[in-house]
DNA sequence: CGCGCTGTTGAAACTTGTCAAAGTTTGTGG
DNA sequence: CCACAAACTTTGACAAGTTTCAACAGCGCG
């Protein structure tokens, strides 16, 4: 998880800082979150409007299915999984969040939030009310264009899972899954080759619409394959390109 | 250039030609389409702006994967299919589209679009310039907050899509999407229990993750049990009780 | 009328799910 | 700090569901 090493000080002053306010103008998310391309008077607005952080344990609900929709989430530190329960016992994971992305976007079609957010580990977000958005974004012209690029690329983002769910077969799923994991983590600046999942099977499973057993299968099969290693959760892609052979493999 | 006289059959065409142009005001789909809840001085501003409408015929394409992203469209007439192809040949109908409903939302993210939108009968939609929506936007809050309601609609669609993919069997999916037809075709003043598919097995088959021939299969399977009848694109929702207990039914 | 496209149906092959058992790790409380 | 329980993971054998391949029927169009 520890991208650089810093000296006992470095860490106690980072830690004393942080925990003084949010301020995205601070936050070193800042190119990856709600902030992008804005200048800095326009980030101070955006401040003042992310007032309040909110931390939260793992296995915490950020929020559930049918509470009303305030305010969005940007997860500043952490994992986090959001998920669709039905009554006859279905539920349907529809994304994993990693710092800098946002929560929430669901609820404000009907003022009510339409899922869960459950914490992965022990995570921090930023709440951004929503009305106070729109009203800033009505001021602010590049924070009302990247907030729509925000939920455009939400709406991307669900049609290649579509795809994905729609015409892949398991393995290509999780080789599809754990890519996609390991470009995000790089634009986080971890590495893109060895990293942590923070879900357990069962949670791939139910996000890449397999069984438990289906995605440990395709972890053992990589690994003999020498496509990875895998202890538990710890994942490093030895042949990447193999990886991404499989997905644009022709199919049959 | 002179000023001319016009006969009176010009006089009449073009009449008809004005009373033609696209009228958000006028239109019957306002209250399912982009301009709900605006007052009268808002619904003529947006007239303005939604000023071409473009005619399409059977198979037309209205926009492509890859093309630059300048508008949204609204569907005023006819049916549409979206969907994204990959170099492998894999293709995933994403959605599709009737009267009232946009299309395009996916392309603001990288103002490309990301798929391909295609009448599946000959069809009408209103152009809205982008910029100038949002442009709009930040001058009525109705619309802003009614935008963002649309394209958190479109997120909430998408994720039950993917509790549709990634939980359910060919048959219950079938008839989840059956009954949202027939719920979309209600809420246009159409019968919701007979009417005709737009679109092929192959097409169905694909928005659900299935062969044609599974999509067959369940058609006949569902017509064995007198829960609808079907003949080639026209179906009749027979027991429609039936279907919805299906997909609510306990898996096992 | 025949051709092409779309849809239906059957049988076999394949993929994934189900059930069961055992191994591993993590967390908790003594 | 250890021991035990709970949760998670792996693996095997078998069952079920879906796809594949193939043949044929029905409809619309030139």
């Amino acid at each position: 998880m520890k991208k650089t090493r810093l000296s006992p000080e470095a860490v106690k002053a980072k830690q004393a800082f942080e925990s003084m306010k949010t301020a995205c103008s601070n936050c070193n998310l800042r190119e990856l979150c709600l902030p992008i391309g804005l200048a800095d008077d326009e980030l101070k607005k955006l401040d003042q409007l992310v007032s309040t952080r909110k931390r939260l344990k793992r296995g915490d609900h950020l929020y559930r299915a049918g509470q009303a929709f305030e305010s969005i989430f940007a997860v500043r530190s952490g994992f986090f999984k959001t998920d669709v329960l039905i009554e006859d016992g279905r539920d349907q994971v529809t994304g994993f969040q990693m710092p800098g992305e946002l929560l929430g976007l669901d609820g404000i079609s009907n003022e009510l939030h339409t899922c869960n957010a459950i914490a992965l580990e022990d995570s921090e977000v930023c709440a951004i009310p929503f009305s106070q958005l729109e009203g800033l974004s009505r001021q602010i012209h590049t924070l009302q264009n990247h907030f729509h690029k925000v939920m455009s690329r939400e709406i991307v983002r669900d049609h290649g899972v579509m795809m994905l769910l729609g015409t892949m077969r398991a393995e290509e799923r999780l080789a599809a899954f754990l890519l996609n994991l390991s470009h995000r983590f790089k634009a986080r600046g971890y590495s893109p080759i060895e990293f942590n999942l923070r879900m357990s099977r069962d949670e791939i499973g139910s996000y890449l619409g397999l069984k438990l057993e289906t995605v440990s299968r395709a972890f053992s099969r990589f690994q003999d394959e020498g496509l990875l290693s895998v202890h538990q959760r710890k994942v490093c892609l030895l042949d990447p390109d193999g990886l991404h052979q499989l997905i644009s493999h022709q199919r049959c």
